[in-house]
DNA sequence: TTGTAAGCGTTATCAT
DNA sequence: ATGATAACGCTTACAA
């Protein structure tokens, strides 16, 4: 069967077939002009005849909207990107669009291409999970005038939606449940303290620290980068000198099985000795022994929400959602 | 800033500034039909100053081919996924396609709406990790005659180009490695019987043991599903009356690390008491602890090679590319 | 080497 | 309610 160069079936095919116009065709298949039942009925016909699916690029190019959502991401092999791909296709999916992947290796200059490229499809809107290249990003967005969402993490300018979930939040969780378990010599693994959401939850952890009446010791907090590799080093530098801690939280679970790693290593049973929260919930937290104690972001509302941001953007000025985040309590931690 | 519903700018005004005809410009951009120094440089300052970005909808649609890589997945939060969509978009990039993604959820009728969908973007071809069902999605492939490549997972049917992994060898690798640890009482944990490829890596595991004089006593090869629970419960119907195993391979790495969970439930220590092996190296396999002695799946070089196949695809025939799998040892692992 | 014009497959405007 | 026809923004014969 010589299928290479195949002309597709056009609206012209199946119009001439049911003899009537393209124009009739085209009202059939979008529904939103009245069309006499039995012009309908032969079109119908006509269309399942020729198994006629119409060109969604003609049809992006006449509309200006290529019924295309862009999803750009630093990378996809993270547990909390693939939760972020998985979830937003859903979403465009039911919303009848589909979705187009980038990932820049926060490479500012793959990452602008990126979004050229996407913007020269005719994207209905991009949704970011990190930007590489905050300020050049912006410029981008606002030169083309695409709907852009950022999730996870917030943009400093206000210039942009974004989904969120309350950080400072994520960190009174955390340090109640430790709190409430008797610990008060209580260590935090932070994410890189540029990043404004970990300063956040840095601080909603020491307040609902101190509204205790515990002081978080600036000794017990360490700064990772939220890779496996930086809890095990953090838990090194919280641990190689004995400070007496019991608890530790670590702003994601990478950083917390980071950590876990190396006390094990070094014979400290979790949580006989020391207590462990992490914060994502990624699948991964179930799988470890112990399984891991962690402030859960809901994923699957952070994408819907964005998604939903995006699509119904008109054009009003950017909307700010925050959602509250939960924590999901496990083995890895547990009373002094 | 009204951005709303900017014209773009397009070849005509591009053409107009530099005083050229449209097809000049054309020719400028894709450089292959000789075009004079001056007029070049005319019209490539235009495209500067109007900072001109092809329209891709509207190449797609004249060439044909949306310069688009469609991928189907069952879903995307489990790391094999997440690697694939990961490394097949890299290398689309590479070749300066991009990627478009769909979950199915193992539903059939998603997976042919997603094929559908991708082929009425004019995708230049499509790849399948897993395929929901298999001979309809053929069926859709062949009538459009869209290039398609299965990875991960061969088809059943020869009419489609496949990467693959040699199954049997990565039987052969884990039990060649259990048996230079000098362990005879060997178990193995394999996904669905029903899927060929875990045919295979047992048979080639099974055969490789009776070469060294040992024999895989089928009470101590129990079926699971790919699942981290189905390796938890694998573990416990093959420790649960004492059979007096002390090593298993479980065919992938979820399962194996739910075996690991349950033994260490039962404060049965891995590696002292048992050693494990996995497959695929899954981030997680140095995650937990004892990491994990794995045979690794060279994912990166299978999306290459797919993409690479899928593109370069002229009407030939399919073809199959079958990679070597190796094994990294690690420390749930030793000797006897 | 360059320009003209037709075509890719839709939708939208304007008649009828 | 339906049909012609002009866009949408590009490539590609065919001419010049």
């Amino acid at each position: 069967m010589d299928s290479s160069r195949r002309r597709n079936v056009s609206i012209a095919d199946v119009a001439a077939l049911a003899r009537v116009s393209q124009s009739t065709v085209s009202r059939v298949i979008n529904g939103n002009i009245p069309v006499e039942e039995a012009t309908r009925k032969r079109v119908d016909s006509a269309i399942q005849i020729l198994s006629f699916k119409p060109n969604l690029l003609a049809k992006g190019l006449r509309k200006r909207s290529g019924h295309l959502v862009g999803l750009v991401v630093p990378e996809t092999v993270h547990h909390t990107f693939a939760s972020f791909i998985q979830f937003i296709e859903e979403s465009c999916l039911r919303l009848g669009y589909n979705l187009i992947l980038g990932n820049h290796q926060n490479d500012p200059d793959l990452e602008e291409s990126l979004i050229d490229n996407f913007v020269r499809r005719n994207v209905d809107g991009i949704i970011f999970s990190r930007v590489s290249d905050e300020s050049r990003a912006m410029r981008i967005i606002s030169r083309t005038g695409v709907p852009a969402v950022v999730i996870d993490r917030a943009i400093e300018k206000e210039s942009l939606s974004s989904v969120v979930i309350d950080n400072t939040s994520a960190g009174t969780l955390a340090a109640e449940h430790l709190c409430a378990l008797g610990h008060t010599r209580i260590g935090c693994i932070t994410g890189s303290m540029k990043i404004s959401l970990c300063r956040e939850r840095l601080s909603g952890f020491a307040n609902a620290l101190e509204a205790k009446g515990i002081a978080l010791d600036e000794r017990w907090v360490v700064e990772g980068d939220f890779g496996f590799e930086s809890g095990v080093s953090a838990g090194r530098s919280l641990f190689e000198r004995e400070q007496g801690l019991t608890a530790i939280w670590a702003q994601n679970d990478l950083m917390a099985v980071g950590a876990i790693k190396y006390l094990m290593s070094r014979g400290i049973s979790v949580p006989r000795d020391v207590s462990i929260v992490g914060m994502d919930d990624i699948s991964l937290a179930r799988m470890i022994t112990p399984s891991l104690t962690t402030v859960v972001q809901p994923f699957a509302e952070i994408c819907q929400k964005a998604v939903e941001l995006l699509l119904r953007q008109t054009d009003e000025k950017p909307q700010r959602v925050v959602l509250q985040p939960t924590i999901a309590i496990r083995e890895s931690t547990r009373t002094l």
